[in-house]
DNA sequence: CCTTTGTTTAACAATTTTGTCAAACAATAC
DNA sequence: GTATTGTTTGACAAAATTGTTAAACAAAGG
């Protein structure tokens, strides 16, 4: 193995990822993403085959952290309303790293559903868990701690309010005339506001 | 003129909005939009110069009746929960038509913004009716029909609510082992769950 | 030092997609 | 009928992008 050890490799992914999924420039091609981390193109094909392995293989890890971590706080043991604060702390996180996720899964899920079909096998226990979940739900709305309704639209709900002022962000900028810095400021008071909305309190 | 009179260019536009904004495939090459409308691709370089211009005009016709009816209902004379609703309907009509607008401008408009700026050039008077609007939510606020909140905050909560329901269609298709006729149905219960969300009635 | 293994490069081939052009065609006006 | 105008077509050119290959290179083991 030679002196660089992998590190070309994760350099490109890396630099695919920040591209793909940070950026939002899904367009780019093989040539910009070896520009961005400042190697020969060929090295991409060396190390992935192709561009499609590429961008599914980025698409993929963010897609299965996201997941793991929302299961993970779906399946804990934990009061509801401090479940679903968790909840959004992990959007936030991995959505302040992964802006366009959410907006990649929309657009591609079903333009080509027979392809990333593999990408959205469930979880292992998965069905079970969000169950179970939409259960806690109903359960809190009969204790009259948040808003009476179907659990679906509950839930519908709460990842809206996490995910879309992501999805959203040049949309306000431009219309609210911030700056980055501004929209991240007000992204983090939002946690907060997020709760408020969807708890009585 | 010919028999035709202006149907074909009619209807390739047609072909690439809903190909574009209501299939969501935004990479459709002018191949695949011609073959849709069923005329020679070079047709749509007769009417339209390029692919680009095209793409440019379906795009900012929709934002620009999206726009156009958000502000006539900020601009009406109207209680505050009425007005609320009517843009929940607006939405709603707009969105179904093209539920992949949202997604489009927010992956666009950060790309080349230079490029996309004069499809955002401000509605006369847009920026005037916005401030309003927002006192309109702080009012509400002072009265207590509306949750205490910044008011942008209720502003981004609202349009979270309406616009990333359609965004999301994919995703909960999946997760929810829905129909798109079993989704439409949730989309429309939601328009009274927007209210009773935002709303302490 | 030479062989092996893995890495990097430049040149090239293949493919896909866009854009152009000149000629054919159709309807109407004269 | 012929000229004019706008429409449609197929063939072609140009550009952009992806993918392949063979050779150069570098490190480490024997």
């Amino acid at each position: 193995m030679s002196v660089k050890d992998g590190k070309t490799e994760q350099l490109i992914k890396e630099t695919a990822k920040r591209i793909f999924l940070t950026e939002g420039k899904m367009l780019a091609t093989t040539q910009d993403i070896a520009d961005a981390a400042g190697v020969n193109r060929t090295l991409l094909h060396y190390y992935f085959r192709s561009r499609d392995v590429l961008f599914n293989m980025v698409f993929k890890e963010a897609l299965t952290k996201l997941r793991t971590r929302v299961h993970e706080v779906l399946g804990s043991e934990m009061p509801f309303k401090q479940k679903v604060e968790n909840l959004v702390n992990v959007f936030y996180e991995e959505l302040t790293e992964s802006p366009y996720l959410e907006t990649f899964i929309a657009l591609h899920l079903n333009q080509e559903p027979e392809k990333y079909e593999e990408l959205f096998i469930a979880l292992p226990g998965g069905r079970e868990r969000m169950k179970n979940f939409l259960k806690e739900i109903q359960r809190e709305m009969d204790k009259g701690t948040i808003a009476e309704n179907k659990p679906v639209n509950f839930f519908i709900n709460l990842f809206a309010l996490m995910a879309y002022p992501f999805v959203a962000r040049p949309i306000y900028l431009k219309m609210f005339d911030l700056t980055n810095a501004g929209y991240n400021k007000l992204l983090t008071e939002r946690k907060s506001s997020i709760l408020s909305t969807l708890f009585k309190n």
